[in-house]
This record gives C-alpha cells, structure tokens and sequence, in this order.
DNA sequence: GCCAACGTTGGC
DNA sequence: GCCAACGTTGGC
C-alpha cells in the first residue's frame, strides 16, 4: 500500500466537497508526471492526504482513499466542458486518466502548511519544496503518520483554518 | 496582487 | 533538438 498527497483548491473542489459525495472521480490531471502517478502506481486501498491550496492558509484537510484504479478521463472528450476538454484524447486512444476516491476522514484540526514548514520530519516532502507544483505526490508512510499525529493538536493556524480558511 | 518556478509550445 | 516566449500554479 503506498500512500499519496492529492492538492485540491477549495473553491474548485473542498474534502467537504468528497465528504458530502462519498465518492468522487479525480478528474482534471493535465499533467503528465501527475498522470503518471495515477495511471501506473495508484492503487486500489492507497492511502491520499486531502491537501487544499490556493486558499488563505494552505493545510492538509483529512484522508481518503483509492477505491477505483486509473481508467479513462472522460471529461477531456466533453467539448462543453472548457477546463477540461482535452482534442487530443478519446475514447479509442486516451490521453488522460482519473481514479476514483473515497472520502475517509476530515481532520480535527487541519494541518497548515506553516506548520508542516516547522516540522523537520517533514522536511524532504515535495509540497514543502520551492516552486513545486505537482498535483499528485508520492509521500513516505513516516510522513503520513507525522501529519496525521500533528492533527491531532490544535494550533494558532488550525485554529484560524477551521473558522475563516475560504 | 505579485512573482518565482515550472511545464508547454513552436519557430528555427 | 534547442531554447525563448508564454501560460499556469500556488505560496506569500
């Protein structure tokens, strides 16, 4: 089982979001390394930190999890769809791939990204690394624990997500 | 709102 | 195949 970090702008699509919906497609990926990652190592029972970005303070929001492997992005053949439309990918010969996620915990107290800055266990994350900007990361067992440890207290910043993050 | 870092595009 | 120009991401 491996575990994976899945960024997500809130406005776009929040671990509220999945909460409400239970299951979700991961559509969108329009990066080939990201693509990759899902397509070639996801697998079923995979383990996802929910990461929210583009928002007053970045923060880890809760965990889901792989319950469908890659299969075609459907949303890259949708000419109505203006985001995600995609000529160079069909049904015969996709480009573009997704995964289906379950929703499996929101966090206590969220995990902000200052925070997880401070950690030095978390130093050699991806997220952390300057002008990283992959979707979709491989992360260590180690590093999951750690975050998952980490909400489990309150801080300044989690305290300040959980009452005006949007 | 700014801008650094990165990925992609396209001319040559 | 190189690389400049451009567009996007996303933290700050």
């Amino acid at each position: 089982m491996k575990y994976w970090l899945l960024k997500s702008e809130p406005n776009a699509y929040s671990l509220e979001d999945l909460k409400r919906d239970k299951v979700e497609h991961w559509d969108g990926v329009r990066n080939y390394q990201a693509r990759n990652f899902m397509r070639d190592d996801m697998k079923k029972g995979d383990v996802c930190l929910f990461y929210h970005s583009n928002c007053k303070i970045p923060h880890v929001a809760g965990v889901c999890t792989v319950v469908k492997e890659a299969y075609p992005d459907f949303t890259a053949w949708d000419i109505e769809n203006e985001c995600h439309f995609d000529s160079r990918s069909t049904p015969e010969n996709p480009l573009w791939f997704m995964v289906d996620v379950a929703f499996k915990e929101e966090f206590k107290h969220k995990v902000a990204l200052p925070d997880m800055r401070k950690n030095k266990k978390l130093q050699d994350m991806l997220i952390l690394r300057k002008g990283n900007r992959l979707s979709i990361t491989p992360i260590s067992v180690d590093e999951f624990h750690e975050i998952c440890a980490m909400s489990r207290k309150e801080t300044i910043n989690s305290r300040k997500i959980d009452t005006f993050y949007i």
